[in-house]
RNA sequence: GGGGCCAUAGCUCAGUUGGCUAGAGCGUUCGCCUUGCACGCGAAAGGCCGUCGGUUCGAAUCCGACUGGCUCCA
């Protein structure tokens, strides 16, 4: 059975027994997940419907989904099963059946639809809890018996192995698992399911969410009993492969065969450090792959980095099996191929999938480079000082500093008869690990606990926010909040946008009984909002006046259907590429963040600033239209990544420009935002760009004022209407003149020079010069004239210059290395001289610098210096 | 979110404890040599040492902020 029939087996499976087929959801989760950074579980794109947030389209659901984990990433390669990025076949129950029906479902399909034999079928089940108070899971144990599992082939597990549960509280519940006896041939008779053993292949996991765990770690029975079920893909093909490992099945064996064609290297027991490399190249770029397609982009944060670091892992393993680079495209383009028909998307993304692919590719090739560089030189000190080893710090700079991988590290210095102290660098990875925790846990999670609880005590309010922006209503639900004079509103319907899509939420106020309340802020939960407002809170069921601040919206709306037209002009002109990263919508600007490489060029940005208000000059209709999720697929909408499950989408359509997915509120013809206009780019990440924009009146009074400091810079030039050309006439002025000045001067510091070169004196053989410069701008060139003097005077020569600039005096002295070797000393003639002048120095003996702040002394200084000479050389 | 590093000529970079006239290689231009593939020789041009502030008699160098880039950890 290859991958594809495994799939269709368990989806048509359940289709039969009336479970709605979902398609798998992007790696990246949903913008109101914030618990993973991707993807980890089948279930995770249907949490809203586990915690009773959103209504799932029908109680039975089922997927097969792309899930990414990291934890383990440095095992994988290293053993038969470790892999960061799988596929979970899952059937879900929202309130509808329970253990029942999943329990017998997945013995009939092990059976009928994946042929096992019953009696190498062994399940575990719960054993039970002290802490928890509960017994073990008779229920599920009398459901299995019934299907003729006798008692020895049932497992009890504890707490941590067969209950589950999401975090210190929330929805949790008892497991029970399916596991394959492989024969002997994999273990002893001993072994059983749950030892760390090959023998058993646990293949499914049934999860029964059954109760409430409190924060105070007590168990409540949910009212509503879910299912939750996850079979990882890769392990069934193992089994119905009948092959040694995930690398071997029809899902990867295909890169690995691709890499053992390209090294020529052997793949198997005999080389083993190819092997390996063979399987992560194989995981990384099928997992690379995937998270390009779902948007995601190399950088070095958040997820952007979890996907650098495959790619680099990748890149890095090639080198191992001896590639000549660039090779990851070539098995990106096989991982493409082979993922069509599961997951259309990278196929879809092919060009900017292989685009980011070359980008990393060549960058970390860089990386390389340098650090290659670095670590030369770090063996070259080693074998000086006649060292075995380099320090554990070296190592770790190298990786923490400049990216070069430690292992390789490693290798290279293992070729080279030396060694690194693991220890020590481990140790310092576990300081950064440190670090990294204790600067990030500071976030206050307190309020967002509240306002969930709040927004659950009442029914949903309905949102008008899109056609009126002003409301009368009842309070549903209204509660104070400790301390701060402020309180939680609940509205039966409200005309305040909540935030989300990067649309800040609508300012207002509440009106009710003669008093009225400004309004804070709108949190958003799920289609569901909450208004905290300054103030008292009103009474429950009060009739309220409820109103949006009219111009502070509408400025959001010009700025977020600027936001689109920017989006649609980016693609245009830089490609498609591009994608949203993030956006801010606010009343005073926008800022928008992409996905792009590099800077833009002035005329790009010109560029997509004229597109964009060429669009609003062509007076374009925006409509908002619901429709079917699949057919605004179909229209080409362009969906931002991470968007959340649902049959029904808002799509905001510029009319001839763009369409996307967007549930905020936008204006009804793009002439409305009047005129668009570019305040700064820049970045935010590594590949994402940031570009922040104004519109309206504010962009009026932007250029307002810029039009009026043009102004003044016309009257301080008295040329209105040509100040660009009256400034470059200025500018190219005022460089002649200043480079004219400065040939003069030095002209005549060389005649000065040229003078006191010919005033040299013989002091013991030594031909000295000791004079002041005059009054001079500054004393930077005071040291450039003492070298040239020392220049006419030859090898036996002694030059002591002074000058003053202003309130301030310089000193210098230049002594040949002849003159020098006599015992005259540079920095001992500036140390003595400057204290005179009321300052200090210092230097070398053949060139020392000073300066003073008493041009009045300047020639006792001199004199000083002079006598010092002579003193020097006399003796 | 928490760290580390870098910014010097068109490019790649050196520049020690603040003071030895801001340097090297490549590239560019000019001249010479040479019928040829990365020729050779000689010379020249090319720098607000990222920006702004501070410390100091003196800052490419030390300190702070900002901007841009590289990188590790979460």
């Amino acid at each position: 059975m290859n991958s594809e029939q495994i799939r269709e087996t368990y989806l048509s499976f359940f289709e039969r027994h009336e479970h709605l087929r979902e398609p798998s959801a992007s790696l990246i989760p949903a913008p109101t997940d914030t618990s993973t950074l991707l993807t980890v579980a089948g279930m995770q794109p249907f949490q809203p419907y586990f915690l009773g947030e959103e209504t799932p389209p029908r109680p039975r659901l089922c997927s097969c989904q792309r899930c990414f984990r990291t934890p383990d990433i440095e095992e994988v390669g290293n053993t038969a099963r470790h892999l960061t990025n799988f596929e979970m076949l899952g059937n879900f129950s929202f309130g509808d059946y329970f253990k029942e029906e999943a329990i017998t479902w997945a013995w009939e399909l092990s059976r009928e639809g994946f042929g096992f034999d019953a009696d190498r079928i062994w399940i575990t089940v719960f054993e039970g809890d002290d802490e928890l108070g509960l017994g073990p899971d008779e229920e599920a144990i009398e459901i299995w018996r019934s299907l003729g599992v006798p008692a020895e082939r049932i497992v009890g597990l504890p707490r941590k192995e067969n209950f589950w549960q999401a975090g210190n509280s929330g929805p949790c519940g008892p497991c029970s698992e399916l596991y394959i006896d492989r024969g002997p041939d994999w273990g002893p008779d001993t072994d059983r399911p749950g030892d760390d053993s090959d023998r058993f292949l646990e293949y499914w996991n049934l999860v029964f969410t059954a109760y409430e765990l409190g924060t105070d770690g007590s168990l409540t029975e949910l009212p509503a009993k879910n299912i939750d079920t996850g079979l990882g893909l890769e392990r069934m093909a193992v089994i119905q492969q009948g092959v040694e490992s995930v690398f071997d099945t029809d899902l990867l064996r295909p890169l690995v065969d691709l890499a053992v064609e390209l090294s020529g290297c052997s793949y198997g027991a005999d080389d083993a450090a190819a092997t390996r490399a063979m399987r992560i190249i194989a995981d990384h770029t099928r997992g690379a792959v995937q998270l390009l397609g779902d948007g995601v982009v190399p950088s070095n944060e958040r997820r952007g980095y979890v996907l650098r670091r495959i790619m680099r892992r990748a890149i890095h393993q090639g080198r191992v099996l001896g590639l000549e680079p660039p090779y990851l495209g070539r098995f990106a383009e096989r991982a493409i191929e082979m993922l069509a028909g599961f997951n259309p998307v990278v196929s879809a993304e092919r060009e900017t999938v292989m685009r980011w692919i070359g980008i990393e590719e060549e960058s970390f090739g860089r990386t390389l480079d340098r650090g290659s560089l670095m670590l030369e030189r770090l063996i070259d000190e080693a074998r000086q000082s006649e060292t075995s080893w380099i320090d554990a710090e070296a190592a770790f700079e190298l990786h923490d500093t400049y990216g070069f991988p430690y292992d390789l590290t490693r290798e290279l210095l293992a070729e080279e008869g030396l060694s690194v102290d693991d220890s020590g660098f481990e140790e310092l990875m576990e300081q950064q690990r440190e670090r990294a925790r204790s600067g990030a846990g500071a976030e206050a999670e307190g309020d967002h606990e509240r306002v969930l609880a709040f927004v659950g005590s009442a029914p949903e309010t309905r949102f008008v926010g899109y056609e009126d922006l002003r409301s009368g209503t009842s309070v549903a639900a209204a509660t104070a909040l400790p301390g701060a004079g402020e309180a939680l509103v609940k509205l039966e319907e409200s005309p305040f946008y909540a935030e989300g899509g990067g649309q800040v939420a609508d300012a207002g106020t509440l009106r009710w009984n003669g008093s009225e309340a400004e309004v804070l802020d709108v949190y958003r939960v799920g289609d569901d909002q909450a208004i905290r407002i300054r103030g008292e809170a009103p009474d429950s069921g009060a009739h309220v006046e409820a109103e949006v601040a009219h111009s502070a919206r509408h400025a959001t709306m010009r700025n977020h259907t600027a936001t689109h037209l920017l989006h649609a002009a980016l693609r245009e002109r830089l490609g498609t590429h591009v994608r949203q990263a993030g956006s801010a919508v606010r009343p005073d600007k926008l800022r928008f963040d992409f996905t792009h490489g590099s800077r833009l060029s002035p005329e790009d940005l010109e560029a997509v600033t004229d597109r964009v208000n060429g669009w609003i000059k062509e007076s374009a209709p925006v409509r908002a239209i619901e429709m079917a999720r699949a057919e605004a697929e179909k229209l080409g909408a362009m969906a931002l990544f991470g968007e959340k499950y649902g049959d029904w989408v808002r799509v905001v359509e510029v009319e001839g420009v763009s369409r996307e997915l967007c549930g905020g509120t936008h204006v009804a013809n793009t002439a409305e935002i009047g005129i668009f206009e570019i305040t700064s780019e820049g970045s935010s990440a590594s590949n994402v760009r940031r570009i922040e924009a104004i519109t309206g009146p504010e962009a009026i009074d932007h250029f307002r004022s810029r039009s009026a400091a043009l102004d003044r810079v016309g009257d301080v030039l008295s040329a209105h209407g040509a100040e660009v050309a009256a400034t470059e006439r200025l500018s190219a002025r005022l460089r002649e003149l200043e480079s004219a000045a400065a040939r003069e001067r030095d002209a005549a510091a060389g005649d000065v020079a040229a003078e006191l070169a010919e005033g040299a004196e013989e002091i013991g053989g030594v031909r000295v010069v000791v004079g002041s410069l005059g009054e001079l701008s500054d004393t930077k060139g005071l040291i450039g004239q003492a070298h040239s003097i020392r220049q006419r005077l030859g090898d036996e020569a002694a030059v002591f210059l002074g000058a003053s600039a202003g309130e301030k005096v310089g000193l210098v002295a230049v002594v040949s290395p002849g003159a020098v070797e006599r015992g005259v000393s540079a920095s001992d003639l500036v140390r003595e001289a400057a204290p005179v002048v009321g300052g200090g120095g210092g230097g070398k003996p053949e060139v020392a610098q000073a300066g003073g702040r008493d041009p009045a002394k300047l020639d006792d200084a001199l004199g000083v210096a002079r006598a010092a000479i002579t003193e020097a050389l006399g003796s």
